[in-house]
DNA sequence: TAATACACTTGATGCAAGTCATGGTGTCTC
DNA sequence: GAGACACCATGACTTGCATCAAGTGTATTA
């Protein structure tokens, strides 16, 4: 049967619309393969279910393949706060390698359906297949420059900055998985958005509309239009090609 | 010769005191002696000496073996934004994977001296040994949750919680370096600890002297004493045993 | 030992964002 | 379609930390 529904597990690697965006970047046809057998489809998330909680017994890393998936952890006082948002094409839950256990929680935004990757059998084909070792290496690089690019947002940069940002980084992710740049619908909640850049669900709320009043963008609930994208970057602070 | 400078670069990772704080842990002797041969060891850095700076060609990850090292990255307007502090034991240098060039710069914040062990070699170690591959993983993973919980310190704590928190993680470090617990000599300026947890020198200055007066620590310039740990912890707000 | 620079401390004031309160709007359930 | 509930918007008030402005060490150099 053919795919037809996003959420559809009747998929393989080879196949996916994603393509090189996820793992098998720069894989020969029968490394892919390879990946193709240890890859493992389960049912799709209904929204708000879990992949993982924190402090499970860490087994596998996962890749989105369609939805939207929200990373957390609990603070000691029990607050939550989140630590990232994964769209399809990005792998989540390699924070679980170090202590064998997950250091986030993952929690379905909307319905998603995800890949598992046993990471002991991917550590397995990694050192069989060196471009495999190489592009993994790489994505934990690049989860570790992300959080330090948040890092410097949360310590350096206001409210209109940091929400300004994050709808650019996810109007360039969208750009990666070939969808509109400048329409989208967020998939989490203003409150979501808030605890992810440090600030209340009033500022957040706040700072959207101001944005919509000054015509940077359109917004109706969670459909967003980004109209002004170079003010967005020029009121987000960040070079014009990020 | 015998090892007598803490800085000296006749040491092999066989004989060297960090052991298996560093990279060699759960290695065989073979392993080791693989690795040892892989390890380049330099002159020492001398303080204010960059290490590699933001945007280099990214050739190797750096292990601390004596002083102190500070990663920052500039921001797009120019300021400096510090994102780790790193001690003997420690590894620096793992951002710059992604993207074939590093994500930050790293300058000495003392006298310090460096194994540089270049990437491209202890990829092809990590293949033919399974166990090196998984502790990088290990290294890289425990990166990401380190910046995971600076994001949460920086988004949720207040400026006393930050600084109890920083003199505990540095007080855990030693300890891990069989340092002492409660002694130490911060390396690093009220500057550069304010820039990191998000915070101006003023600030960080004035909890400093509250801690000071409340008995909580004694500080005598860069010297700290800390008096009550388990009073900082509970100022933290961290469970007890981390 | 004086001179200069730089790092740190301390106090006074202002502001950005948090908190509290209220009302609106969409969405799910029965 | 009524009720319940979560989510969102917006106004009034509060506050923690930044900013500004001196002043006080503490190294470094001549």
């Amino acid at each position: 049967m053919p795919e037809t529904c996003p959420h559809n597990s009747a998929i393989s690697c080879g196949n996916c619309r994603l393509g090189s965006i996820c793992l098998p970047l720069a894989l020969e046809t029968d490394d892919v393969v390879k990946l193709d057998e240890i890859v493992q489809r389960g049912r799709p998330l209904q929204k708000n279910e879990h992949l993982y909680r924190e402090g499970d017994h860490f087994t596998s890393v996962y890749a989105v393949r369609s939805g939207a998936i929200k990373a957390y952890r609990l603070t000691g006082d029990g607050q939550e706060q989140v630590t990232g948002f994964y769209f399809p094409g990005e792998i989540i839950g390699m924070d679980g390698i170090s202590k064998d256990q997950y250091a986030c929680s993952a929690k379905a935004l909307e319905t998603s359906a995800v890949c598992e990757i046993p990471f002991n059998r991917l550590e397995e084909l990694s050192t069989q297949v060196p471009s495999m070792q190489r592009h993994f290496f790489q994505l934990m690089s690049q989860e570790i420059t992300s959080d330090q690019q948040l890092i410097t947002l949360l310590s350096k940069n206001s409210a209109e900055e940091r929400i300004a940002s994050l709808l650019i980084s996810i109007s360039a992710r969208n750009a990666r998985r070939k969808l509109s740049r400048t329409h989208f619908r967020l998939p989490m909640s203003r409150t979501d958005i808030g605890n992810f850049l440090g600030l209340t669900v009033e500022t957040v709320s706040r700072v959207i509309s101001r944005f919509n009043k000054q015509g940077l963008i359109a917004v109706e609930n969670k459909e967003v239009t980004l109209l002004d994208l170079e003010g967005l970057k020029a009121v987000a602070n960040v070079a014009s090609d990020s």
